[in-house]
DNA sequence: AACGCGGGGAC
DNA sequence: GTCCCAGCGTT
């Protein structure tokens, strides 16, 4: 419609101007220098372990991954050692922190390094965003940390600082608002110090433009804000429609057969690919005699062996994406010994061997329960 | 555009 | 309990 152009939202929605943008860049930079965080990634400018830190970091909480972060860089650390390593053991590491494709990607992608590059991180943004894995975000970030590259980032902290700023109403979930709020942070990102800038843009969102009840006292840029201006801050941005969750009733099968129990690596279709496993399935029945005939069909089904009356150990509650999945465990003797199971899929591991399998956190826990109690 | 992916932090 | 987190890849 022909008032489109100059309705207030529109206005708040035009391209900052220069002296905007150059007054952004040495408030938020000046704050910056005086409140950065000691963070492990930020100790080093060697781009393997910026990259890292920016895998790690996807979808996961900076508290959660420095721990991981220190472990991982001891164990592998350059990208020879990593794309050398075995895939079991870059597992073992990621073990606890979810997302396990990112680990796997990793690997890859430290293989493509050390074979297309000569083991020396790519510095071209289109290089680094083909690399598995790493997509708009993480190849902006790298290339900005790193090597200092101008290269504008968005993610969950400068959604929200960016959505405040310019006071913007949409929720950014959508295409077409997020392609908006991409090209402000094209036009803010400045050529010199971007990495910088770049960090102090996600640290301002973390540290003082939070989610809920966001600090604007002690905000460096909240002269520059809309949403301050208007009082909107708290309402900015939208929350995200919530998907519904649903609930889920599965089985982990322990199956021991003299001094060993049985593990299963799960293939790349599944979830946990490449993690190892005891044995899993969504059950019907919830107690009785159905539960006990169920229990044994789908362990003979999952496994070829055969057991009788599994017990009862433990139950566990635990969410996967959407999914609140109650797990109850058993524990089932198998008398068959002759049942040939594939090599590098099955394995019978005594139960003081299972801390070297990388396991998910229930696996984990199931395992622990059963070395605690022999 | 919507979904799958995992676990935990903060409230 | 809830919502969300330095996202990516697939459908």
């Amino acid at each position: 419609m022909a008032t489109k152009r100059t309705s207030p939202r529109s206005q708040s929605l035009a391209p900052p101007t220069a002296e905007w943008t150059k007054s952004f860049q040495r408030q938020l930079l000046g704050w910056y220098r005086r409140h950065k965080r000691d963070l492990p990634w930020r100790r080093t400018s060697d781009p393997y372990r910026i990259w890292i830190s920016e895998i790690m970091l996807q979808q996961t909480q900076v508290a959660t991954v420095v721990p991981y972060f220190i472990r991982f860089v001891a164990a592998f650390p350059t990208v020879r050692a990593l794309a050398e390593a075995d895939e079991h053991d870059v597992l073992r590491q990621w073990e606890g922190l979810g997302y396990y494709r990112r680990a796997r990607q990793l690997h890859r992608a430290a293989r493509v390094v050390v074979d297309q590059f000569g083991g020396q991180f790519p510095r071209d943004l289109d290089c680094v965003r083909r690399l598995p894995g790493i997509g708009r975000y993480t190849a902006g970030a790298i290339v900005s940390i790193a090597f200092d590259t101008p290269a504008p980032i968005l993610e969950a902290n400068t959604v929200r600082v960016f959505s405040r700023l310019i006071a913007f109403r949409e929720s950014a979930a959508a295409s077409a608002p997020e392609q908006r709020l991409w090209q402000l942070a094209e036009a803010v990102v400045p050529r010199r110090h971007c990495g910088a800038f770049n960090s102090a843009l996600m640290e301002l969102g973390s540290l003082v433009c939070t989610r809920r009840a966001p600090r604007c006292q002690d905000c460096p840029v909240s002269g520059l804000c809309a949403a301050f201006r208007s009082g909107e801050q708290d309402q900015i941005p939208r929350p995200r429609r919530k998907p519904r969750t649903e609930a889920v009733n599965e089985a982990a099968v322990v199956v021991r057969r003299g001094a060993k129990l049985l593990l299963r690596r799960r293939t790349a279709d599944e979830r946990w690919a490449g993690l190892w496993d005891f044995l899993r399935f969504p059950m019907v029945a919830r107690r009785g005699a159905k539960l006990q005939k169920e229990l044994v069909e789908k362990i003979e089904r999952h496994s070829g062996l055969l057991v009788e009356s599994p017990s009862h150990i433990a139950t566990f509650k635990h969410g996967v994406t959407r999914f609140r999945i109650t797990l109850d465990c058993y524990l089932a003797e198998s008398a068959d010994s002759k049942r040939k199971l594939t090599a590098g899929t099955w394995k019978w591991v005594r139960p003081e061997d299972l801390e070297r399998f990388p396991l998910s956190v229930t696996g984990r826990k199931l395992g622990r329960l059963l070395v605690e109690s022999q």
